[in-house]
Formats: C-alpha cells, structure tokens, sequence
DNA sequence: CGCTAACCGAGACGGTACGTCCAGTCTTATC
DNA sequence: GATAAGACTGGACGTACCGTCTCGGTTAGCG
C-alpha cells in the first residue's frame, strides 16, 4: 500500500481525554482565573497525567485556544447580505455576540495577554485565531470594492484595524464590551464616509 | 498648624534603591522579556533584597509600571492648537511617538497582558494608566464642544474607543505600530464626518 | 494471598538521589557545622531539587538522623559475655568507639539540639535512637537479672540514666568524650555495689 | 589614672528596657518554643527596637541565659551539712528543686540546645552557667576530701560527670525530670563504695 | 546653659533560607 | 505506542528574620 494513511501502530490517541483536557481547562480558566491556570490542575481535573497535555499541546494557552474552538461557536458570517453595510453589520452582529458570550470574553482576554508574554504563541494566536478574523472581514472588503460600494478611504486595512481596535479595545481595556449601538455607529462612520 | 507632616520616625525610605529597582526592571524586561522577569532578577540587578522590592510593590507589574513613567515621557497633549482637527492631531502624534519610541512598546504590551491576568493589577493599570489617557483625550473633546467643531457623531466616548482601540490593536495585535499616516487618516475620518 | 506488593505506579523513588541526599548532609555538617547546614545545602550538593528533599524527610535533622544511620555503624553489642560485668564492659567499649568515631560526635551533638528544639523532631530522635540504645542496654540488664548477677541496686532504669547520662553530658557539656577508664570506673560502680 | 568607673558621658543604659527584654524572652521561649524564639518577637513584645537588644547582647540564647539567672533562683547550697553524704543531699534537691520548677526545664534545654549549635555561645554557656555548677559541686568534694570522707573512687572529675549526667540526660532524653529517689540512690551509689 | 556623647523606639536596608508551587522531563506498569 | 501515575531536576514564589544602618528624639555629664 502506497501512502494514504501512515500505517499507525500502537495505541491510538484517546479522544476521550482530549476532551477530558478541554473541558477540564475551559473550566477552570473561568473559575479561577488564567492567572491560577496550571498543567498539572488541567491534568488533575480531566484525570490524566501532565504527560498527555504536553504530548499535544506546547502550553496551556494552546489548549485553551482549542477549548475556545470546541467550546464557542466561532464561526463568522461572511455570506453575501447584498451590500457593504449589510455584509458589516452582520460581520460585527456575530463579533458582539462572541465578546458578549457566556465565558469567552475572560478566555479570549487571556489568550490575548498570552500571546503578549510568550512570543511563540503569540505567532500560533496570530495564525490561528486574529489572522482568520482578519481574513473573514477581507471577504466583505473583497467583495464591496468588486460590488463598488466601498469608499474610498479609509484603506481596507485601516478599516480592519478600526474594527478589531474597536472590539478588542472595549473587551481588554474597559467594563463595557462592545453592544449593538457601537457596532452601528461604527458602520455608519466606516459607510457613510465622503 | 499641629501634626502637617506624621512625624516620621525610622530611616527613610533609599531613594537610591528605588531607581535601581526601576532601571533594573526596565532594563530586564527589554532584555530577557516579560515572561522571564522575576522579582529576584529585579533585585539582584538593583542590589538590592527581594523584601524591598515587595515593601514597596505588590507585583512586578506595578514596578514596570512606574517605571514606565520615569523612563518614557508620558505626557499628553492637551494643548489648544486652535481646532478640534488641530488638538487631535498633536495628541496622535504624542501616541504614534511613544508607540514607537525605543522599548516602550514591549512595556506596554506587558502591562496591558499582566492586566488581563491580574484582576487587581488591571485595576490599577487602568486607573493609573488607561483612564488618564482617555481623560486627556475628554479635555480635547470638551474644548471641540464649547468651541462648537466637534461632530455631532460618534458620541465622544466612542471616539476614545475608536482612538485608542486603533493605537492598542495595532501595538497587542499587529507588527505594524501607529504610524503617522493612519493617524491622519483617522482625523479625517473622525473630523469631516457630516 | 493476592497482591502482596501493591502494584506500584509511576516512576520509583530513586536510589541515587536518596543516597546523594545522605552523603551530602553528612559531609555538609562536618564542614560548616549544624547551624549552617540548610536543605538548600543539601539538595545543591546531592545535586537534586530541594523538593526532593521535603519529599522523603520532614527537617535537615531527620535527613542528618538516617544519613548517621548509614555513614556510622550503629550497631551495638548486647551479646552474651558470660557475666553483667562483661556485658557492660562489651556495651561501654561501643559507646566510647561510636562517641570518638570521625564525625560522629557533632552529629549526635547536633540531633540531641535538634530535638531541643523541635519537639516533633524530639519524639522522632527518641523513638528511632535513645529508645533503641536504651533497649539494648535492657538486654543485658535483664539477662543479668536472669543469671543473677545483677545488684539490687541501682534499679535496671536508674542504670541506664546513669551510662547514656554520663555519655551524653560528656559529649554535650564538655571537650572530654568518654573514655576506656572511665567506662571502667563505671562498671565497677554498677557491679561491684553490695 | 585613677577611677573604677571610667567617667561614663551620655544617656545610661535603661534598666527598664533591660529588664524588659528579659521578662519578654523569658514568656516567649515558654509560649512559643525557642525554636519561634526571634530577636523581632523579644523586641517587639519588650516594646523597643532590636538595635537595644543587639547592643547588650550577641544572641537570643545570651538573652536568656541572663534572663534565667533574673527569673530563676539559681543559688546551689555549698554550705557544710556535716558531712560529704548530707552535703550531696543538699547539693541534689537544689537540682531536682530547679530542675522541675516551673518553666525552667525548657529555658535550660533550649541553651544546651544553642550551646551545641553556636560554638562561641556553647563557650559562653559552660563559663557561665555549666562550670559554675562544677565549681559549686567540687566545693563539696573538696571538703569531704579534707574532711576524710570522700571515697577513694570514683575520682571527684568523675564524680561530677554522673551527678550533671543524671540530670540533664534527665532532661534532655527523657520525659522525666529527676526526682527526690533517684537523688537519693545516686548518693547512695556515690558514698557507700568500698 | 549649651554642647555633645550615648542611649532609646522605629523602621528601612541588603541578605539568606524557608517551605511551597509548578514547569517540563523521565520512568514505571498498564492498556 | 499512548496512557495514568508519580518521582525527578530546576527555579521563582512571597515570607520571615537576620544583623546593620539611619532617623528623630531623649537623657545625661562636662565645659
């Protein structure tokens, strides 16, 4: 047999207790916090030993950025809603509804504050999470220049950061994660430009 | 007048320690990087016991933070440069030029991720750090009001989201800091705004 | 009978490290004395991490206890000599052998301090050394009483208090350890009294 | 010149202070053990500042060594009763009386204890409190030497050796403080020698 | 009567070790 | 070969005291 799957021999990896870790580590995060998030209580809670976290994952922001995966719906809407403005308000419609979601908003900060501190994963958060968020609202700018109603300025660049900015601004630095309101007025300020 | 000053009794607190302590963390940090400075590596730079650290700290966090204040020149323009255009815009360049300046970067990536672990430290980073910007920005946004050239949208705390959300995301977020033509482009979206 | 050794899990204790632990301990006391012998001491010069020393002994001293244990020979004679006389005679030469041994003397000097100080260590020291001395003494003593050779007088516990009594206080309160003739003076004490 | 006193200038040490620190040492090392005997804890409870207790004294145990002549009767009867016999019975209840008094045996425990750890405190000790006892006993040896009725053996040296041997092996070893019988049986041993 | 030496309480200083926690690795027996 | 268990080296944590060094403030003799 010619390649396909590799042939594996011994035992397989057990889903159970990648689950067991994800589950284990979500948990905690939330109940006492990044700061007191450790290997061995994610490998205490989810009953296995240190060994299995670290044979998947490098560090225990990486678990809990799979966690995140498995736990909240990350999926983003970037179907077609017949204009730029309807295309931003559904984007930022699903951005509210995450940073506002029953646990994500404490892990999505930590993961943040990690990505700061280690480097490494930092790139992995980069790739794996910021840059897709990126590459989703790409689509909506995509498409508006093709369609011919974006504006001018400010650069599609720009306007990603204004949006991310945005959100991450209120989710890290304030009490008051980002409402609907918000959204709106950006849109119409990113829309309705000279 | 009785009792202006306590009365204080005891040897005084070492000036010279203080700065030492300041200098060493600001020099480790840029160094070795947040997440391998350590109280002991602080005090050791300093020459200095760990226990004057703590007398006078509760986290290494909060060092870097005063330290923070000695080594960079936090301070703001809020000068009246006769237009609400004029205002905002010498205030950005304040923050293009310290998002850029030598070190300063990574210290403030630090303190915004030790903010997110820390509960108690994020209290006082934002007390002691986030708030004054953004009262220094209010001054700008009241003098645009009385002076009558401020648009009526967005609502003034809402610019502050966008003015700071674009300079952080930028710096947590991207590899690309502030830079001055963003900025500009930010005025004007921010200003010319019917 | 099933499961004689309880099927042990996990990595074994190691050997090697114990008996690094031990060596070390005594060597470290020897040369700087007691009042400077630290756990960090000990762990830096066996080579192992100070958890692996908290691990397996509670206090510096109780490592010190087992590490005399396997650097002296502890053993004493109560075997038969024919006589209370010989016996004893047998016993105080092993005394005074252990009491003048290379090294051993600050040791004991030091585990009799010790269990001053810390009342559990004291129970521990009493239960795995004096109380094992003086049961060796009972030996003879009752196969005296057996044969008929042992005076009425001094009562067998009064005689103990007296031989471990005049060991100890020469080791702890003076510069002389006990010697050959004064173990014999003793003998004749014990035994000759009417 | 002339003068006993040299001519003292300035403040004179406080006698309330002194005494102070004393009484403090002394209900600290009963409450709390001299294992948690600190120089901070004596200082504190006397109400006065460390500088003034490292100013009179080198260690904690010098502290309480002059503490226990302050609050214990050290007196040892030396006068003559007669005879060598009577002499040794007054010698020894003076010892059983101390050592059972109420809160000495810990204070007496806890200096062997030092003087086995602290060379230069262990020097202190025997010329401060051990030789003294030595002294007070070989008054009597040497009176019933004159006198005539000192047995031939064993020598006076010796003698001593198991009379303080008794004791602190007592106190040291055992949980039993020696008591008016054992005195007398030791007397016994001592002067009924052929 | 002012000067100055020596003491006093207070408390910060540079240090050292404590005993704990966790990281990340390694070694078992089991599955 | 992956797993749960658990001991391993290593290193920082934050605390407790050590013994020293200023402080401001008494309390004495001496000039």
């Amino acid at each position: 047999m010619i390649g396909g799957t590799p042939a594996r021999r011994g035992r397989r990896r057990s889903e159970e207790s990648r689950l067991a870790i994800l589950t284990a580590a979500y948990e905690l995060v939330l109940e006492v916090g990044y700061g007191a998030l450790t290997v061995e209580g994610i490998a205490a809670r989810a009953g296995c030993g240190k060994q299995t976290v670290y044979r998947w994952w490098p560090r225990k922001a990486d678990v809990l950025m799979e966690a995140l995966a498995v736990k909240a719906d990350l999926r983003i809407s970037t179907g077609d809603h017949g204009s730029y403005r309807a295309d931003l308000h559904a984007f930022l419609r699903g951005a509210v509804a995450l940073s506002r979601a029953e646990g994500v908003a404490p892990v999505l900060r930590a993961l943040m504050a990690e990505a700061q501190i280690d480097p490494e994963f930092g790139a992995r958060f980069r790739a794996g999470f910021l840059d897709r968020r990126r590459a989703a609202l790409a689509v909506l700018l995509d498409r508006a220049r093709e369609r011919g109603d974006l504006p001018a300025r400010p650069a599609p660049e720009l306007v990603a950061d204004l949006v991310f900015g945005l959100v991450w601004y209120r989710l890290l630095a304030t009490d008051r994660p980002l409402a609907a309101p918000d959204a709106d007025t950006l849109i119409t300020l990113l829309t309705e430009h000279p």
